[in-house]
RNA sequence: GCGCUUGUAGCUCAGCAGGAUAGAGCGACCGCCUCCUAAGCGGUAGGUCAUCGGUUCGAUUCCGAUCAAGCGCACCA
């Protein structure tokens, strides 16, 4: 039901039509504070017209508002507040949540449309380091968002399966590495192949041509070349995918940019023939110059492909293979200039599909205020924050419910979840400084604390199990308090706010608005005895399931676990 | 130099299409468990919303300029 309507009805009737619906209803604000009412309709753009006082308008207008379907209708000074009438929104909202169940919410946006969503993609032989979580957590609930406004998304992990550095890994695996150690541990010891690498050919630049040579000979096919290079790849994806196991992250492909070698060629013709591509000193060029932008670099002097040469080809297949009504890429913000030289060429070449590309920026993760850097050897590693974030989770419930049973599992989807709700509760393009303590905290704005305002609802229904709500229309779950009129009011707005968060392709719209609904439950419970046993007993459990319902699927679009006991 | 992003309490951040006393969390200080999980609830302290202009009845919010920070700016991805 919409509410806002019955507001809009009540004003066009009493202002005798001397304003249109649409302009009432643009006017019509929500208060800041409950207190103030539900809805607010500021006379201020009324006093030119009728040249009056803005005060004496919202008076007259508050008399002459029909006032049965609302509590209360009053004019504040300049406005005329409305509240709603809380029994009969109660009743309609808590009976809503509960015979909808977690499709409370859904809505359809997306036609069932497919989009693909470029996520993730860390790089072979390199570990998953936060900046990767960043695009893994933000993609994979954008996806779950998506799903639920009927998109169907399509999650890509666009593999960093190519490129010079395999021909520095191979080499530096050949000076140094052996076969016992890589099976032992692969991704740390590839790693510190490729960091002792970057720091000998400093003094001993000859590495770089014999980098050089074995990439070569992985391009034309070397046996052995392609032996290692396939055996890298393969431990690597071992190790990644116990990664996106605890973060609970699945994938509908791993096409990587090996994936594409065979398909640029193709994408070099077209631009040959559209009489695109350029010389320009020496290497082969799209220019850009009538976006702005500076120009695509396709080949270089040496003949090889680049980047987009590679991002230009993903795109031309992933809309024939998908047929995307968008194409999502969730990298970070450095990258900007690419995406925008992406959909020029893209453009350039005629293909207006091209506008369906949106990439989805997000800020940088800086350690003590510089930025990562593998070559550096500053990383975080995610693998550690998530396993230190479990083993705090695990001694927090050894504190404080020693009792709990399954206490592994569920230190994990609170340690977990922790990190995972860190990284999304802020709007994506802040930077945020690395801060191990702040990630694995548990208390305050995080999300152990929605956890546990689940847990504590769902504690609570367990114990009134003998009073099970069948949530047929019969049930009165009139709720007509203070206390819980906030938690209605947001429990109303969660398609709203799903909304929002696909449209802005925002997930910490759904984690602020969890923290809002659990901070008014918190409150509610602390004030107001539940398992009471009188006449709204029914209705304040249907107020806690629905709280329990709704605080469990916000959590879900956000990739987040939500034990029923921690 | 050009482009993108950001600038709100000591720290981390909200503030949705401009509107009624600018809100949380953390940190500090002080309260609340014979009562549904205290990973909780409440209180106190703390802000010229970077600066200056403009639009408007009204600007933290829109526009412009300035200052500051981060990130980019052709043969890495």
């Amino acid at each position: 039901m919409n509410y806002k309507e019955i507001v809009v009805d009540a004003l066009y009737a009493a202002l005798e039509g001397q304003l249109e619906r649409s302009i009432i209803e643009d006017a019509i604000e929500n208060p800041k504070s409950l207190a103030l009412g539900d809805f607010a309709f500021p006379a201020f753009p009324l006093a030119r017209i009728f040249k009056r006082a803005p005060q004496i308008i919202a008076s007259e207008i508050a008399s002459k508002v029909d006032q049965g379907n609302f509590d209360k209708v009053q004019a504040v000074g300049p406005y005329v507040n409305f509240f709603l009438d809380k029994k009969a929104f109660s009743n309609d909202v808590l009976h809503q949540i509960l015979a909808e169940g977690s499709s409370y919410g859904d809505q359809d946006l997306g036609n069932n449309g497919n989009v693909t969503i470029d996520m993730s993609s860390p790089n072979i032989a390199k570990p998953i380091s936060m900046g990767h979580l960043r695009s893994t957590v933000i993609g994979n609930s954008i996806a779950k968002i998506l799903e639920k406004t009927n998109y169907h998304p399509i999650k890509i992990n666009h593999l960093g399966d190519w490129g010079t550095q395999f021909g520095k890994l191979i080499e530096a695996y050949k000076l140094w590495g052996t076969e016992e150690e890589v099976k032992a541990d692969p991704i740390n010891k590839l790693l510190e192949y490729y960091v002792r690498f970057h720091k000998e050919d400093v003094e001993h630049p000859e590495l770089d041509d014999e980098a050089r040579a074995w990439f070569k000979k992985l391009e034309d096919g070397d046996p052995e070349a392609v032996r290692l290079w396939k055996w890298f790849r393969s431990e690597s994806l071992k190790s990644f995918m116990k990664i996106y196991n605890k973060l609970g992250v699945e994938f509908d492909s791993f096409n990587g940019e090996a994936f594409y070698n065979d398909k640029m060629d193709e994408v070099v013709s077209l631009l040959e023939q559209k009489k695109l591509l350029q010389e320009s000193r020496g290497a082969q060029i799209v220019d850009l110059s009538k976006y702005d932008l500076n120009p695509a670099l396709i080949k270089k002097t040496d003949g090889a492909t680049l980047y987009i040469t590679r991002d230009l080809a993903a795109a031309i297949y992933r809309k024939r293979t998908y047929n995307f009504v968008q194409s999502l890429y969730v990298v970070g913000n450095e990258q900007t200039n690419h995406f925008k030289q992406l959909k020029a060429v893209l453009k350039e070449l005629g293909e207006e599909w091209s506008d369906d590309i949106h990439h989805i920026p997000f800020g940088l993760i800086t350690q003590g205020g510089k930025k990562l850097s593998t070559r550096a050897g500053r990383v975080i590693l995610l693998d550690e924050v998530l396993d230190d974030a479990m083993t705090l989770a695990k001694k927090q419930i050894e504190e404080k419910n020693p009792d709990l049973k399954n206490k592994e599992k569920v230190a994990k989807q609170v340690g977990v979840g922790a990190v995972i709700f860190h990284d999304l509760k802020n709007e994506r393009m802040n930077n945020f400084d690395f801060d191990l303590d702040e990630v694995v905290r548990f208390e305050g704005e995080t999300g152990p604390y929605v956890q546990y305002t689940h847990a504590r609802a769902m504690s609570i229904l367990r114990k009134s199990e003998d009073k099970a709500l069948s949530g047929g229309k019969e049930e009165n779950y009139q709720l007509d308090d203070e206390e819980s009129w906030e938690v209605l009011r947001l429990l109303e707005s969660f398609s709203m706010i799903v909304k929002r968060a696909v449209k802005e392709y925002e997930p910490s719209v759904v984690a602020k608005y969890s923290l809002h609904l659990a901070k008014s439950f918190n409150k509610y419970y602390a004030h107001t005895k539940i398992l009471k046993n009188d006449e709204q007993l029914t209705a304040r459990l249907a107020l806690a399931k629905s709280v329990a319902s709704v605080l469990k699927e916000s959590l879900r679009l956000l990739g987040v676990q939500a034990p029923e006991e921690m």
